[in-house]
DNA sequence: TTAATTCATAGCCAATGGGATATCAATTCC
DNA sequence: GGAATTGATATCCCATTGGCTATGAATTAA
């Protein structure tokens, strides 16, 4: 069984499905058919990435009549923001040099 | 042309690789030797992976002698912060605009 | 100079996974 | 009821990729 980073990280490797949850995240709640319309892929494709990021815990679907409405899930991004300051944790205490990501980041 | 998310994602989704990054943050600088001594992968692996990271920016070589001596390049995690806050951010401005829309309604 | 060490590269193979089309189930409209 | 819409599932195909072994290149030791 993957932990969270592992399931989260090869999730949002994929760039259509990345930008499947970017579309979800800038736009809010959509619709399957609305998703493919500027996906890029068909249909069946777009549900198939729904339900992995569904599996991931960073969208969720809600059914109404006939249509399913997806919304993104922001808290399941918690992990991985644990892991990158974690990984910055570790870098700065061994060196001192966190001013260059710091630099970067306020661009 | 990938830009840097997808390079970060598509770097860090593999497990081994991610392995072999968090070694380097939290114990710092390791030759290929050391590295692959706890890796669970033969050494050519090691390298190929540490090629892929090197190339993404996540680690640099220093090579010294007849060994090359890995470290992590914390810098290269700026734009997965940078992705992780903006994603937060339009969730944050949506729901800002859901509160703007209350506010309204109740008057 | 020869042998041994260290790492990178080259090929190869099997598994994974993202894409497509075809189809099914459920709902809504006529 | 029958047709149309919406989304999920089934199956297949092919490119990618992570693993291996074998080997090469460079450095150090004998």
């Amino acid at each position: 069984m993957p932990d969270a980073h592992e399931v989260l990280f090869r999730t949002l490797a994929d760039p259509t499905r990345r930008a499947l949850f970017e579309r979800l995240c800038r736009e809010g709640e959509k619709t399957v058919g609305a998703l493919t319309a500027h996906a890029g892929v068909s249909q069946p494709v777009v549900s198939k990435h729904l339900g992995v990021l569904k599996q991931a815990g960073l969208v969720r679907g809600r059914h109404e009549g006939r249509q399913t409405h997806y919304s993104a899930q922001l808290g399941a991004l918690a992990p991985l923001l644990d892991w990158t300051s974690q990984m910055a944790g570790f870098w700065e205490s061994r060196f001192d040099q966190l001013e260059d990501l710091l630099k970067r980041m306020d661009q």
